[in-house]
DNA sequence: GTTCTATTCAATGGAATGCTTGAATAGAAC
DNA sequence: GTTCTATTCAAGCATTCCATTGAATAGAAC
């Protein structure tokens, strides 16, 4: 007969990972990082907890293996340790909208509504990059520019837009994009723009989606 | 600028199903419940708990969505939701395999050691079924069997083998397959068929496998 | 060496979790 | 109707978890 303490102790280690992502402070951070790696300081600012909290949480993440670190100079960067942890936070996001409920609504109210704002899917931005006849913005904070972004995109924070509106060719046809649908910056981006009189749209989904599909990406600033 | 409390409580919500798999005996309940769907005294059973706890342990993964319910005379069968819980679960192993540091002693440790085991492939036992020389053997609860097992197969639980070990035919090649490359029934199963001399091997992974590979399956006894 | 800064550590209190026990419920069988 | 049985509920206690606070550390800048 098999050791019943052998196979309960197993199964609690196989829970680790989920116990790791099992609390929401942690889960940002985690979705944070599926952006690219971030020092400790900048993530407490991310998810608006104090610094020493955060890097409890992440130290528990660390932990339970889902981050690693890398020194520079005086900061600590945490970024996932593998691509698979990040398999494992969209697949947890997906069965979350199928069976969390309640979900849609905390979502539609944190988003907002987005029903006056254009929007393009990957296949066309793809096309419009290759025609050249799109400005495309990135409007994450420029760390996460700096790990990666889509090709040909300029790097402006949201925060910055409104000073740089004047850069911006004013007759080009201007897409924004952030972190994903969750991701709000770009629908900023969208109504400042279409304010300025720009014609403006935020591409549907975000980096990520872009990079999984093997699209054309470019690093640093 | 967006409402802080409405992103929190955004990825609270998105930590729900991580919460629910973030315990030892909830990850062994959707486990087995992979293979099918079970009675709660008969989880209770599975995963050494009374069923008072396993109950609650139930309500837990049921008020996340991640299982569903179905009564059936006096008792009440819990099955998995959807498939991508299954998927999820499945993910989250990877990532713990990976991550996790001293996961793979404990599994050792539970399983044991299996050098002096012969292995069998799918697509060998595929290609056997076909030629039809080999006996299959399903040595999971009957249970499991009934909700759906490998097309051609016996339903031998691993307590009953030894009892109708004259039943199989004993010049035939025996395969015997349970849960998983975790779960030790077809490892006893085939120690014990080798030492009444038969030819044995295990396939090396589950029924679960076999199934999402689209492999021919049948269901009830 | 001293000072500065990003990060971590340690201690606290309050909340949530996990298992146990014994009682309650709701259908089935009679 | 009564009895039986599978499941759920409720209360209790020990443990773990989480945010806060203030102190400690370790490397960079000087």
């Amino acid at each position: 007969m098999a050791d019943h303490a052998g196979k309960a102790a197993l199964y609690d280690a196989l829970a680790e990972s989920a116990k790791a992502l099992a609390n929401g402070r942690r889960a940002e951070l985690i979705d944070v990082l599926t952006q690219g790696e971030r020092s400790v300081e900048d993530l407490a600012l991310e998810i608006d907890q104090t610094v020493a909290n955060t890097s409890q949480h992440l130290q528990r993440l660390l932990r339970a293996g889902l981050v690693r670190t890398r020194r520079d100079g005086t900061r600590i960067f945490y970024e996932l340790s593998s691509p698979v942890v990040s398999t494992l936070w969209h697949t947890m996001r997906r069965v979350a909208e199928e069976h969390v409920d309640g979900l849609e609504q905390l979502a539609a109210a944190y988003v907002g509504d987005r029903s006056g704002l254009d929007t393009m899917t990957r296949d066309e931005l793809r096309e419009r990059l290759r025609d050249g006849d799109v400005v495309v913005l990135d409007v994450r904070p420029s760390a996460e520019y700096a790990a990666g972004h889509i090709r040909g995109a300029l790097s402006v924070p949201i925060g910055d837009l409104r000073a740089r509106l004047q850069d911006i060719d004013s007759g080009a046809r201007v897409v924004a994009y952030c972190r994903g649908s969750y991701c709000v910056y770009a629908d900023e981006a969208v109504r400042l723009l279409a304010e300025a009189g720009r014609d403006a749209a935020r591409l549907e989904d975000g980096f990520p989606e872009w990079a999984s599909a093997r699209l054309p990406v470019a690093r640093g600033m």
